[in-house]
DNA sequence: ATAATTAAGTCAATATGGCTGACCTAAATA
DNA sequence: TATTTAGGTCAGCCATATTGACTTAATTAT
């Protein structure tokens, strides 16, 4: 591995500096995950169905396999999660065009919750970039965009 | 909830963008600890020994209180991690002047698996930040500090 | 028309990493 | 001397992920 102490380093990239970000990374997503597990508990169920939730109730009408291609885990874990949450009537399943695939949506019950939760991090967000000013949140964005790697980043922008 | 989609709100605080921010989140962090877990995976290691071992590198004989108070797990969860850590020989263990407090260092070959998981981290974020200006990534830094909350903000500044 | 592929589901076993509760020892401090 | 503190341990529970093997039904390719 390079060296990353040299003295043509500029400050901001010496191995120092980088190891506090990958502290930040580390206490950041903790905390930003926190509210939302607290109310989850209390339903049993965990970040899991919270992810689930979230991305149903970004994008209605979601199959199994586009949902699998964002979370990126194994159809056996999703399918623990999911059935949870349609036999517990959050979410909603229908047929799609090609009747091998499932459309997933959210219930009245599956949107109150997702908003429920997504409202502790929206505010929590809110809360934190009010403070700055457009410049530094820009940076925020695009710093975390470049830590996402290429096929995600793909995959982040089709979702947007 | 505040309604955060008012005429009011400047256009990188509604709900949209903020929205984003939370997938950036996601898809960040999920990718900023997929290379150490490869290689932890092989030494049938988690990322809860990662964490362990990163914390330990960074300040020599940490006691398990203080590593506890960075962790917030229970001592329960740690003692798993760090007694395999510690059998298999990357942690070393030395009784403080309070007798009742253990020390902790790693040995040498902890300091090896400790640079060989930070230096996939460290190499990840200075490709990243290498790209950009220091205004955008003190605009990263500064607000990912800011996600934090007040108490873990402290022990972040206690650490560095 | 048949074969291959695709989307989804299921069963079983395993690993990891959290948690709670109960209980213990030894050392330091009040 | 009594209490608190640092650390350890046993047991059990839960959530989330994995791999592998196998099935069904529908679509697509040959």
């Amino acid at each position: 591995m390079a060296d990353l102490n040299n003295l043509l380093t500029p400050l901001f990239l010496n191995e120092k500096e980088i190891r506090k970000i990958i502290e930040l990374m580390f206490f950041s997503y903790r905390d930003f995950t926190s509210g939302p597990d607290k109310i989850l508990e209390k339903l049993n169920f965990g970040r899991a169905h919270h992810r689930v939730i979230y991305f149903v109730g970004k994008k209605n009408n979601l199959t199994i396999k586009e949902l699998l291609s964002i979370l990126k885990i194994t159809k056996q874990s999703l399918s623990r999660v999911l059935n949870q949450l349609v036999k517990e009537k959050y979410i909603i399943l229908s047929t799609g065009e090609d009747k091998r695939t499932k459309k997933l949506s959210l219930s009245k019950k599956g949107q109150d919750l997702e908003k429920k939760l997504s409202d502790i991090q929206i505010a929590k967000i809110y809360n934190v970039i009010k403070k700055f000013e457009e410049i530094d949140i820009n940076g925020f964005k695009k710093v975390l965009f470049e830590m996402i790697d290429h096929d995600n980043q793909k995959k982040f922008d089709e979702i947007n």
